[in-house]
DNA sequence: TATTATTACGTTAGGCGTAAAGATT
DNA sequence: AATCTTTACGCCTAACGTAATAATA
């Protein structure tokens, strides 16, 4: 019978090259090594190596049984860490979104609803947030596009609109200016808020000329906005001080992608309905 | 360590509902049952039932479970059934081919070339043969499409052309008649040599209305076709004694299909070269 | 009472390491 | 002499079956 043990022991001798290496890399006898791969070749049911007197090495058929054989170890490593984290998924509800403000919006509602679990949350970048649903990694997931797939539940949530927050002597602000738009944006260097989200992406896209500068320690944006001449993002789901408009003037951003709408996406209807 | 054996037992738990039932159908005892579920909990580290005193289900991470055990399960029987038939294909030198006439004039060499290794041979499906070839089940194949894949290799081979053999008499026969086509063919009965191979397959697709028949006996084709008022195909590579054509005409026939090359595949280029 | 899961216990077989032999470079 | 594979031998663990227990329908 196969064993995953041996199959082991045969694909790390493909790699080690000779049977006292791989006895020495899986901590075990050299005897064991032999004995595996006469068992394997019994399992097999075919020869699986040329054997000189003190050299042993894969023939063809071998060369294919470990390829084989590695496929079965990927099959049950992949069962053992999928098998886990749905466990643990159940046991801890997850969140991962991709934008900071939808998450702070949802997470409240959630640690009402589910007092009972621990709840873990995560900024991720879409694609991952979406993957990690799908595989049952975690319980819920925002997204900013629709998602229909089978066994994978989809709302609406919420929207929100990028404003850029400028000196009020700023270069770009003309007297009739009322709006900005990437293009115009582009070249001028910008606070950000984060590193991560979907605003931050975005930014990386749309402004390809333009320096994204962010703040030296995490949590201290508010403190550099109010110094720093730069213009900066935000959005009407802001939630920092007033403090940090003084002086400057608030103006829409125009183009794709400017106004973002978020979805809500889970395995569980109930967990987003 | 995740263990084959219990992985078996595992899902055919699922199957069988009891672990008592499943100790049945695997001739084992039910203590041995209980000891496995529990030890798959260990492996995975999670917990995969809902115990009741005399009762013992799945949970959801138990059903996930079983999905992923299926998997490895089915990674481990591929892995066994294509080394075992690679190493066979090296003892054995297997040809497949789509039809008989370019095995019959490929067999020869063959013999000559490989007089150290028993030969079988086999006419199947087009599909199938090409299979064959990629999952190093057989040594050659003969197709009648070029092919180019990785690891493939491939040359033409032959070609063979149809003809259709009919009484003097027959109604499709006008004065001027110098070759038929397959529409004008279509719908008069004509009398097969074979159930197999790829002029089989083309007249079921290019003569719908027509009913093809086979020889009662394999082998019996000659002495049938004597007897026989119906046309019978034959092509250029046609090996049948001269006594056949007795009383009847040969027609080319016209159409796409009725001229054939074939091509042989193999993952040795020496095999085919 | 029949069925089901689990625990306890004694036995056994299979797998491991040590030691040694045989062969090669 | 050092390295490598293989065989022989003894030990010990781990897995099995039997028997018994407990609970349910």
């Amino acid at each position: 019978m196969l064993n995953l043990d041996e199959l082991k022991q045969f694909v790390t001798f493909a790699e080690m090259g000779t049977l006292s290496k791989t006895a020495d890399v899986l901590h075990v006898s050299q005897p064991t090594i032999t004995r595996t791969m006469q068992s394997m070749e019994e399992d097999f049911g075919v020869s699986l190596f040329t054997r000189s007197k003190n050299r042993i090495e894969f023939n063809d058929t071998g060369r294919l049984a470990v390829e084989y054989s590695r496929k079965i170890i990927a099959a049950a490593d992949d069962a053992l860490k999928m098998v886990r984290s749905y466990d643990s998924s159940l046991r801890i509800f997850k969140v991962k979104s991709c934008a900071a403000s939808a998450l702070s919006l949802l997470l409240p509602s959630l640690v009402q609803k589910f007092s009972d679990r621990p709840i873990s949350s995560e900024i991720s970048l879409e694609e991952l947030v979406a993957d990690s649903v799908r595989h049952n990694i975690c319980s819920v997931g925002i997204i900013t596009k629709s998602m229909d797939e089978d066994g994978v539940f989809c709302r609406e949530f919420m929207t929100e609109k990028l404003y850029i927050c400028l000196p009020k002597e700023h270069e770009l602000i003309k007297e009739t200016t009322q709006s900005l738009s990437f293009e115009e944006i582009n070249g001028t260097d910008v606070l950000m808020e984060s590193e991560r989200g979907i605003w931050t992406d975005l930014c990386y896209e749309r402004l390809p000329r333009t320096t994204l500068r962010f703040p030296k320690k995490t949590g201290s944006f508010e403190k550099e906005a109010k110094d720093s001449p730069l213009p900066f993002f935000v959005t009407d789901r802001n939630t920092n001080s007033d403090s940090i408009f003084k002086g400057r003037i608030t103006l829409p951003v125009t183009g794709e992608g400017s106004e973002i709408t978020y979805y809500l996406i889970s395995r569980d209807k109930d967990y987003i309905m």
